[in-house]
DNA sequence: TCATTATATCGTAAAATAACGATGAAGAAA
DNA sequence: TTTCTTCATCGTTATTTTACGATATAATGA
C-alpha cells in the first residue's frame, strides 16, 4: 500500500525516530525541549518536526510563544497495523 | 533506535513495498517476474531491489542465470517487533 | 512601546535517491 | 564456440533530502 510507504519514510531517519521516541516517552513536549535534546540545528529539528507532522504521525499544539508537541496515537496505531500486517 | 530508522527507510519506497508485498504472496520470486509486475525500468528495480537486500529484508539465491528472491523472515520480524514495541 | 523568547521558514550547499538506457558478466542453449 | 537470456552495475541526470545560518513572525515581559 502506498501509505505504508509514506508513513515508514517519514519513520526512517534516525532523528524522526528519537522525536517520537521523547515524545512517546514523555507524552508530550515543548518544541524548545526537543531542539535541546537532538544535536542538530534548531531549524533541522523543526524541519523533522514538519515532516513527521505532514505524515500525520504528531500534532502541534500552540501554548502561547510555545509550540507543544504529542504523537497523534491514531497514526501511530495505523502504522503498527499496516506493519503488523505485512 | 537507529535500527528502526535503516528499516524503515528501506520500506519507505512505494516500489518496495510492492516488491516485498510480492514476495511474500507467492513466497518466492525470480527476479525476472519482478521486474514484469513493476512499472519501472528493469535496472530501477534491480536498485530497489539492492536496498532491500541491504537492509536485510531480502534474500537472493543463484539459480542457474536467474536470481530467486525472498523474504528474510527475521528481519521482517524484527522490524515488526521494533515497530510495535514503538 | 520595545526587547526578548520561541518557533517556523527562507536561502543555500552538499549529499543521497530515483530513474533511465547502456554495458557487463555468467550461465544455458544452439 | 557463439548466441541468448538473466540480472547487476555503470554513467548520467533530475529531484529530494539533510543540514546550516540567517531571517521572519508572533506572543510575552519589561
Amino acid at each position: 500500500m502506498l501509505e505504508l510507504a509514506d508513513l515508514a519514510k517519514a519513520i526512517g531517519h534516525p532523528a524522526r525516530v528519537q522525536i517520537v521516541r521523547l515524545l512517546l516517552d514523555k507524552n508530550t513536549c515543548v518544541a524548545g525541549d526537543i531542539f535541546l535534546k537532538l544535536p542538530l540545528a534548531q531549524s533541522t529539528v523543526s524541519q523533522h518536526l514538519k515532516v513527521l507532522r505532514q505524515a500525520g504521525f504528531i500534532i502541534g499544539c500552540e501554548d502561547g510563544p510555545r509550540v507543544c508537541y504529542c504523537v497523534d496515537p491514531e497514526i501511530l496505531t495505523r502504522f503498527k497495523d499496516l506493519v503488523s500486517g505485512f
